[in-house]
RNA sequence: GCUGAUAUGGCUCAGUUGGUAGAGCGAAUCAUUCGUAAUGAUUAGGUCGACAGUUCGAUUCUGUCUAUCAGCUCCA
């Protein structure tokens, strides 16, 4: 029997062979830091055997699925030391994710936080206990009996929704039994390091309609180390949270008379969202989008005709009551509607088109209270909001020139390393949700995707997450918390069209049908303030540094020449500020440099008389002195290359 | 909306097992006029998130609400 290792190394083996005995013909090393197989594309136990020529993998902890595995071992773990202190609470699901593992669980009565020191305690011991994960399966009807026997209510419920002829596999680690598809490491002893990490609250299945469970997070790694080095990164991490040191900068606050989801901008914030909105204005004006500038609200008839009315309703704010037969408005969730009201201004020809409109607009989503969160997520919002009404034939090359934008966009604050893409389609299942027309969402996904593969981009799928009037393309980016979020949009629209009647005049005089995309360039700017103040902890690139010099005068002698230089740098467009405050020079600059302002000007009676002056840049210190045009011509340069 | 946690001067946090509170930073004033990440002194600032209830008395106990945080759900 020949098994084919990796780099198509052929060898070999008796039938029957396990895999972590092949493992161990490899070298002894390799037998030690295995985690599982990958037997002809399929993840396998160390323990499964070989009865035929197949292909063979040895995953270890420095594969992507062996830390998967490593951790769902730990998660089988953590629900065996629930299970021995909470004999009583029942089992759901476990699965590794991302940086780690969780295990969602229903206790009679709720644990608190402190109790995950306990149930790590009991984790030590079973580690300890270094017991086997003997893998068995059963039929569905043996499987029925057992979970009945074990009283797991959710593991019973699962098996229902599996098929009549199902083989259900199931780990036993000492006298723990869970149904699990695995596969799992050969003992508990193998896990070398873990932490929980949180408890909180998840429904079960993921649906609001369901009861809701406790789920424990945790981590586990290979190395001690590892896992300290984890540990400390996420804490790190936490020390750049927009929602914390946005607000200690000064570029944010909030107030509990105004209200959730309802953020300030104070004037260093709102400097820097109005250089960013002024810099996508321009640079959409080169491109060919038309401004517009619409209404914050409508009567509800324009939603009517739009579908908001029916499928986004519980995201509106809407003011005046429909029962009391009374004028019902709404505040904008979008702007959609308003552009295409736009358009329908008039007949529009086919020499008309592509015809792209943009706007810097304010929006408002009624969004539930629990999730509102800093500046990312907020019930009022200005988007760099567009729509680009075209031909089909335009369709891609318009698609194209919308990731173009994107991409200068993401190069000019320095995101485009930080972004995932992902294909957000419908779910069918979903009425409430989406525009019931089947032919035309399988048209749109189907014309996206298309686009997509032409332009080679690399996009992950995700079912439900399309808009209700079409699938989108979503740019993605991590929070400090690794918490997922979609920072910028393009959207093919299938439907509004229709709804509003929009058409243009083909060469041949016929009336046509235009498609239109939706999209953004830059996203919101609240959000995509946050994540600069994330990305640079602070320390916004020049270009859109809400200050970027500040002016310190040694002692009072220089308080003229301090007001002289900053008219002549604010004369040339540099934002400074003085600092002529009666402190030591140390002090001011300590204060400028905690503020992270890029530059720094230091005036004493030396650059009064040799009418220089001192420079400080707030990541290499002293720059010592230079003329003043000199200093200007580097701020202009620097300014030019953006993040470069 | 759901689960859990939190709310004390502008900020970060002590504290009171029920008798209305303190520190550091910051601010103001005064002195100092200083050479590249904290000069010194003085002063002012709080109905302890809001509203009810229990109590002779509530910042502390109970309830409701509001806001904030983590997660779920939802979403730009």
């Amino acid at each position: 029997m020949i098994i084919t290792l990796k780099d198509n190394v052929q060898k070999e083996f008796a039938e029957g062979v396990s895999v972590y005995e092949v493992a161990k013909s490899i070298s002894e090393g390799l037998a030690k830091s295995a985690i599982c197989g990958k037997l002809n594309g399929e993840l396998v136990d160390l323990t499964t055997t070989i009865d035929k020529d197949s292909a063979l993998e040895i995953l270890t902890f420095n594969d992507d699925e062996g830390k998967l595995v490593y951790r769902h071992t730990a998660a089988h773990i953590l629900a065996q030391a629930v299970k021995n202190i909470f004999p009583t609470c029942k089992l759901t699901i476990g699965p590794a994710i991302g940086n780690g593992f969780y295990y969602d669980f229903d206790f009679k009565t709720p644990i608190t936080a402190d109790e995950l020191e306990v149930i790590e305690a009991e984790m030590k011991k079973i580690i300890k206990a270094n017991f086997k994960l003997e893998r068995f399966v059963l039929s569905r009807e043996e499987a029925i009996k057992l979970m009945k026997q074990y009283d797991e209510t959710y593991k019973l419920e699962l098996i229902e929704g599996l098929p009549e002829d199902s083989i259900i596999s199931f780990y036993k680690q000492g006298d723990y039994v869970d149904m699990c598809r695995g596969p799992h490491l050969y003992s508990t002893g193998m896990v070398k390091a873990f932490k929980l990490t949180s408890l909180t609250g998840a429904y079960w299945r993921g649906s609001e309609n369901n009861k809701m469970l406790s789920r424990i997070y945790g981590t586990a790694f290979d190395k001690k180390s590892d896992l300290n080095e984890y540990l400390e990164k996420v804490e790190e991490a936490k020390k750049r949270d927009h929602n914390k040191i946005g607000r200690e900068l000064g570029f944010f606050m909030t107030d509990e008379n105004i209200g959730q989801g309802l953020p300030l901008l104070m004037p260093k914030g709102a400097k820097t969202v109005q250089l960013l909105q002024r810099f996508v204005e321009d640079e959409e004006e080169r491109r060919g989008y038309m401004l517009t500038k619409t209404p914050l609200m409508a009567k509800s008839d324009l939603y009517k005709i739009s579908g908001h009315w029916d499928h986004y309703k519980d995201g509106m704010f809407i003011i005046g009551d429909e029962t009391k037969d009374e004028e019902v408005f709404a505040l904008r969730p979008m702007t959609c509607p308003f552009q295409y009201t736009i358009y329908n201004n008039g007949i529009k020809s086919y020499r008309d088109l592509p015809c792209r409109y943009g706007e810097t607009s304010t929006l408002f989503r009624n969004e539930a209270s629990g999730e509102m969160h800093g500046l990312i997520r907020v019930r009022q919002f200005t988007i760099s909001e567009g729509h680009i009404v075209c031909a089909p034939n335009q369709l891609e090359e318009e698609f194209k020139g919308c990731i173009d934008l994107i991409y200068f966009m993401l190069d000019a604050i320095g995101l485009r390393e930080d972004v995932t893409f992902r294909f957000s389609k419908w779910d069918k299942n979903d009425k409430a949700k989406y525009i019931d027309d089947e032919e035309a969402w399988a048209k749109a996904e189907s014309t996206m995707k298309v686009i997509l593969d032409h332009l080679g981009l690399k996009y992950t799928e995700a079912i439900g997450e399309a808009a209700f009037y079409g699938p989108k393309l979503d740019v993605q980016t991590k929070n400090v918390y690794g918490k997922e979020d979609t920072i910028i949009t393009v959207q093919v629209d299938m439907f509004l069209a229709e709804n509003f009647d929009m058409t243009y005049i083909d060469e041949n005089g016929e009336k046509q049908r235009p498609y239109i995309i939706h999209r953004t360039s830059m996203g919101c700017y609240e959000r995509t303030l946050a994540l600069l103040i994330e990305k640079y902890a602070g320390a916004m690139p020049l270009f859109i540094a809400p200050v970027q010099v500040k002016i310190i005068s040694l002692t009072e002698r220089q308080i003229d020449l301090t007001k002289q230089i900053k008219q002549e740098l604010m004369s040339k467009g540099i934002r400074c500020e003085l600092d002529n405050r009666n402190e030591t020079v140390g002090y001011k600059i300590r204060s400028a440099q905690l503020d992270k302002v890029p530059y720094m000007v230091i005036l004493g009676d030396k650059e009064a008389e040799m009418n220089v002056v001192s420079v400080r840049n707030r990541k290499d210190g002293s720059l010592g002195t230079m003329s003043l045009n000199d200093l200007i011509a580097k701020i202009e340069e620097e300014v030019k290359n953006r993040i470069k």
